[in-house]
DNA sequence: TCGTGACTAGTCAATACTGACTATAAGGAT
DNA sequence: ATCCTTATAGTCAGTATTGACTAGTCACGA
């Protein structure tokens, strides 16, 4: 369902192919979904058989292969106004699968799962430091950035209290 | 590749079958995952053909109906060992499919996204004053929940903030 | 001008996942 | 006794997802 908000969101800003909705996806929008091209692809498809999209089969323009440009319709939009209410008003959970390791920690002696952990905080760590220097384009995408800006300090901040608490 | 880190983590300390391992992950990890019964048998049963468990057809006990009790095998703690190593030192990021609907938000007028955004406020703060009456059973599921509270109460504070936005 | 790597655009066979189901048993309430 | 609900244990058909592929274009150096 979130995929089906998404995709027609985006179409609703413009009017575009499956290609170029994948890629503005996984430009900006990486910290929400990892949905893949062939996954994208299918839920337009989907969509155009339940008639929230159309489907122009646009001539190859220049000399560029096939590809299928997307319109929403009316039906879309009065999904995507559905479905953006659902999403805003509602709270979903995320799923922290890193925490598998966690649960597992005793499994461990602490001389061993400390260098383990630190290596996991490099890895947040720069991850921080490299969405600290890009430059979303528009406005919504500045929020989502700056709400994974927030979760990914908090997460160091957490794990931070993890290692001391593993140091004794 | 986190399933199995899962499911033989709780094999690894007790030998059971796929409905108690289902149940207990339900119960005591599901901010970690959400995965399914059908899901759970599906990888206890690739576990079973590439070795790592094994498979003892327990004859009905009393006389319950007949169910499958799994075991781990040598490869099978050498696997654990090798996937919990990898989770533990590696970062694996969330996916905040709640923020698609932030994305989206300027397609709405500020008085309509406030109630809805104050409606979920509401769930997130029903759903942690639910977590803290919850008294985990071991040690790690311990530090499971705790990291899930930390989590919760940061979106609480970053929910704050945009609400406090959106009032101009 | 030919080869190489990178980008655009989409497809498909195979795998993963899940809603909805079966079937047995136990514990009441009437 | 019979009915109803809840819990145990697992299955399966259908949908969702994805790794790996095709195929054309562009650009740049040798």
């Amino acid at each position: 369902m979130e995929r089906e908000l998404l995709l027609l969101g985006l179409l609703r800003q413009q009017d575009t192919h499956g290609y170029q909705l994948h890629e503005f996806i996984n430009r900006y929008l990486s910290t929400c979904t990892d949905m893949k091209k062939p996954t994208a692809y299918a839920v337009l498809d989907k969509m155009a058989a339940r008639g929230w999209i159309t489907i122009d089969h646009e001539g190859r323009e220049g000399n560029r292969p096939r590809r299928r440009v997307y319109t929403i319709t009316d039906a879309g939009e009065a999904e995507f106004q559905r479905l953006l209410r659902a999403n805003l008003s509602q709270h979903h959970p995320v799923y922290f699968t890193n925490d598998i390791g966690i649960a597992f920690l005793d499994a461990l002696p602490h001389t061993e799962a400390l260098p383990l952990l630190q290596e996991r905080r490099a890895a947040i760590d720069e991850r921080l430091t490299y969405l600290r220097t890009l430059q979303p384009p528009h406005e919504s995408p500045a929020l989502i950035l700056d709400h994974y800006l927030w979760h990914l300090q908090s997460e160091l901040k957490w794990l931070d209290t993890l290692l001391e608490r593993l140091n004794d």
